[in-house]
DNA sequence: GCCAAAACTGGAAGCGCTTCCAGAGTTTTC
DNA sequence: GAAAACTCTGGAAGCGCTTCCAGTTTTGGC
């Protein structure tokens, strides 16, 4: 603590002060000794170990001085501005690197309105979902093309109520420059949220029953029906579907894909199961078909995750895979190689999906006016088909 | 385009300022005209869709001016300070209700030298280890622990010299208030480049070979011990082990563990290999460990991926598991569940981990002196031994 | 009803940066 | 050789908020 000689020419101030300071926004390790010099470093007492050693950064001032130039040259030559002599530049130049100078992150986002920042939103209603490696790739992508920008990644999982809020607010304060978001139930509230803030945003993967103004996907349609015609080709004809959440826009277009591919070849669909995107509904929902058409001889599945747990299923009821029942799952996302037998499967590139997100929101904040795009599938061959 | 007349008093400035228009930092959709307002709001030309709708949030001025009360006592009611009589508040919080006032962030931030934001770094070398579940179990819990706050969460994959260097950058202009750092190899220059910033830092595991002042960490040591002597209750005596990378701290004390548990037990190591906790390795690791002590009849891999290929492995190899070959994982990130049989392994809480790493940052920040924290670990007993 | 103490208030000074613009100097143009 | 065009420069005005503090009003004790 200062010396009281410090503080007995105030009275009352202090007093508030000590009881407050607790609860103000001060940065830590600061202690307001008059009105001159706001920052105290360096008066931890014997035995603490300092938390940081904030030994402060120059700023743009000190560095005007020492180049003997004023701020606004400065500054011009930071952001390599015109109309900088030869002279100014190397002086400014020098001093910046004696110095050791960069500047103040969010000065510079004061005074420009842009923070640097973009989100990626995540609705995941439970910690399981997250785990799906699919967000990592999306995650993977995002940096990967982020890293050629200065822009940073703000990860946003807003499930609750609560992330909800923070999420609002977060946009409302201006907290970040544009917005990723993944894809969406139906009618999740944060569609609304997003477009209330009127920011620049992408979507990964669309929201169903809209199309939003930017988006990224996969091909889900197309990859559905690359699916269901390498089933017909290899001459089946009781072809069963496991949907995903037809609340979704994947879960409904793959399904839509398997409709239109039979509908094409002639055939009728032969039973149809809604699944949640995971192994153990996939199983339970092969049971369930084995039960209403006993006589299927493939699957199409609107995930990997379903389709292994639709070949756990097979394998339990004995039947052999690909000989009795072919099976085709869709994602290619790891666990298809480990499946018994290994998955044929429709292959999306999660990463792009990611890369191509933030390469348009990148756009979008620039100004420009960059396409929606609708990425290629492609159909894997392993065991299963 | 504002219309000529707007422009025509200026001359010079305006062609450069047209020339330099896109380079600046400018917000998007801001014309300047003349000194009084710079923004000038919904000037785009038919057919050009807005890339969003930049309505301008109310400042704390406005606020104060329609409250009828100075930005001093504005700040005060919303910063909930004391000193605020009850007309002032009333007034104030009407005004912001009215008004849909909510306080910009980056200013706040500028004014009270706190971002808001803490930063979780990731090394992470190659795209698939990222997508390696564990990652997002911590995120998760990291997330969890934020919401709690108001922190948001900045994700940097930083790998390559790139992205250290925007870390790097990030830090040094005061971009963060604190970072959690996720485990590392022995001489990550990450290490370095966070420390020099003097930033409240924690370490989500141990980097080898330093104890940082603040880190989060499983009982990797307790828990091979533990796994180590089931394998041996169970009358096992030629016991080997598949490491993880010795240069982690965890792979290290995982195989550390194991040791411990021999030598008190009173048996040898039996055949060591070590991997790099993928699941190629651990099949390759342990093919080697049949080659060269065939006669094992046990295994701990130091993670379930890596137990996962030894199963393979031993499978292939003809020996069955657990009968002739008891095998014993760490992790239990879900892997172990699908395993064949399902694996007998160590669980490490994760998601715990991000939530203490997150809850211990936060108090660093808040100039506490947080005691690190070394989570348990406990046996799950499945098929595999 | 008086006086000290406490509560409250608004003006002003920051936080560290970008950008405007007038003025000074330099080059080009006819 | 004067006018026109350009290049540089630094002072000043922001960006939107928090915090200091001097001054004013209210409270409370007697």
């Amino acid at each position: 603590m200062p010396s009281p000689t410090v503080w007995e020419r105030q009275t009352y101030w202090d007093r508030f002060r000590a009881r407050h300071h607790r609860r103000t926004l001060l940065p830590r390790h600061v202690l307001i000794i008059g009105t001159i010099n706001r920052r105290l470093i360096g008066q931890e007492g014997p035995g603490i170990e300092m938390a940081a050693t904030p030994r402060r950064q120059p700023t743009l001032d000190e560095v005007a001085e020492r180049a003997g130039v004023s701020r606004s040259a400065a500054s011009r030559v930071i952001n390599k501005a015109p109309h900088v002599s030869r002279a100014t530049r190397d002086a400014v130049e020098k001093a910046i690197k004696e110095m050791g100078y960069l500047p103040n992150r969010t000065a510079r986002a004061l005074a420009t309105q842009q923070t640097g920042i973009v989100a990626l939103a995540v609705p995941h209603d439970n910690p399981e979902l997250f785990a799906d490696p699919f967000f990592a790739q999306v995650i993977v992508g995002v940096s990967a093309a982020l890293e050629e920008t200065d822009l940073h990644l703000l990860l946003c999982l807003a499930s609750s109520g609560r992330g909800r809020a923070r999420l609002t607010n977060l946009l409302r304060t201006r907290g970040v420059d544009g917005i990723m978001l993944m894809a969406l139930h139906g009618d999740d509230p944060l569609t609304d949220i997003v477009a209330r803030a009127g920011l620049p945003t992408v979507y990964v993967g669309r929201p169903l029953h809209t199309e939003p103004r930017w988006f990224v996907d996969s091909d889900n349609l197309g990859g559905a029906r690359l699916a269901t015609e390498h089933l017909i080709r290899l001459g089946r004809t009781r072809i069963a579907t496991i949907t995903g959440q037809l609340s979704t826009d994947a879960g409904e277009a793959r399904y839509r894909g398997y409709r239109e591919a039979m509908i094409i070849a002639g055939l009728t669909p032969h039973g149809t199961a809604e699944g949640d995107f995971t192994e153990d509904c996939g199983a339970a929902a092969m049971r369930a078909l084995l039960d209403s058409h006993p006589d299927l001889d493939a699957v199409f599945a609107a995930s990997d995750n379903l389709a292994a747990g639709a070949l756990r299923a097979l394998a339990e009821a004995g039947r052999s895979v690909p000989a009795d029942v072919a099976v085709v799952g869709f994602d290619n996302l790891g666990v298809a190689e480990r499946t018994d037998p290994p998955l044929t499967t429709v292959h999306q590139s999660v990463q792009d999906l990611g890369k191509e997100a933030a390469r348009m929101l990148v756009a979008v904040i620039a100004g420009q006016q960059p396409a929606s795009i609708i990425l290629p599938t492609r159909l894997v061959r392993r065991g299963s088909a």
